[in-house]
DNA sequence: GGGATCATGTAACTTGTTACATGATTGC
DNA sequence: GCAATCATGTAACAAGTTACATGATCCC
């Protein structure tokens, strides 16, 4: 139940349309929660419908025309009930190392130059990561109020410098392995 | 598409029924893709109208009678196929995060105590993995055939040591904050 | 008026979650 | 025979993905 309450916190943030909201996903809130507008718009409806938003009044709310939202005070309790609410961290699901623990069983052709290209993929990442903490975080810019969001970026940045790293591990150790190491039956338990 | 890839690689690493997969999803599997069992016997029913995977001839296949499955060479042959195409690393998605940057705008009551119940859970599974590692790849136990898996725990291990350290991080500066920080209006853009 | 793009949606499907149902086997 | 547990499922729902539809506006 994160998506309503990603949106929740960026309409409180600054009241929007349907459209901005799918930009902001594209960046800041995307970064750690990831939405395309049709999961968007159809979570606008039921937030509406709860009563947690409304739509600022303008003309006739038809399909083409631009439709902001703000939250009302029902929306913002909900939001901060949710926020201090216990939740379990969720079992995470990586699908590479599916891939890695398959191809010690029908081989590793091919595999490779995937985990080079997602080692490309998560440099370019931590860099725009990095980036942005200069320009936002640099000296002097350290403002109480914007130290939560420097939290949640150092831990983008932490987390990209991860599996550059692992990879660049996992490569260097692949680069050993017998060509086309195959092996059958069932590894160490493993717990 | 990875839960029926885990599964066809557990079946080719040991022939089981659905209830010996959904104990090996609790351990090892499960750690990096996990799955309930409701979710495993729904799979294997695809899989086997598939003609990927087929049971073990046996008694009549009622409810309640033990069914183990084995590996068609088509299945292994998918497996392959999946195994060695690229893939593109998925958005992450944590409601962690979401519920900090919640807090940036509705207050941080709360979400302090559930910061150091994750903390001891991460904790928690960071000592598990270890214990894993020393047991089955300790000293002299580096077989080249078990590389893979090694490297599939080392990122367990990575990536609970960034959970820890993070979240430690998180809690000091949560020390230096003013009490129930609470700001308004749009935090700087992050890109 | 016609194409690009802005903007809001619908529909169908896949995947994951939660709650419950039912038969078989074992130990007392 | 009955409770516990082993074992396989059904049903309903929630969340995420992919493909497509349609209206409005702007610029040439």
């Amino acid at each position: 139940m994160s998506l309503p309450h990603a949106i929740l916190t960026a309409l409180l943030e600054k009241p929007s349309s349907g459209l901005e909201l799918t930009r902001r996903f594209d960046r800041s809130i995307g970064y750690f929660w990831s939405a395309t507008h049709q999961q968007i718009y159809r979570e606008l409806g039921k937030l509406e419908a709860d009563g947690y938003i409304r739509a600022l009044p303008s003309e006739a709310p038809t399909r083409g025309r631009k439709k902001s939202y703000e939250v009302l005070a029902a929306g913002r309790e909900e939001l901060a009930r949710w926020t201090s609410a216990p939740q379990d961290p969720r079992p995470w699901r990586d699908a590479l190392f599916v891939r890695l623990r398959a191809s010690a069983v029908v081989g590793t052709t091919g595999i490779e130059d995937d985990l080079r290209r997602h080692l490309t993929l998560h440099q370019r990442q931590l860099r725009e990561y990095e980036e942005i903490e200069e320009r936002d975080f640099g000296p002097g810019k350290d403002a109480p109020q914007d130290r939560l969001q420097h939290l949640i970026l150092r831990a983008g940045i932490d987390l990209e410098t991860f599996w550059t790293q692992w990879l660049t591990n996992a490569l260097t150790e692949f680069e050993r392995l017998p060509d086309d190491a195959e092996s059958t039956g069932e590894p160490p338990a493993h717990g």
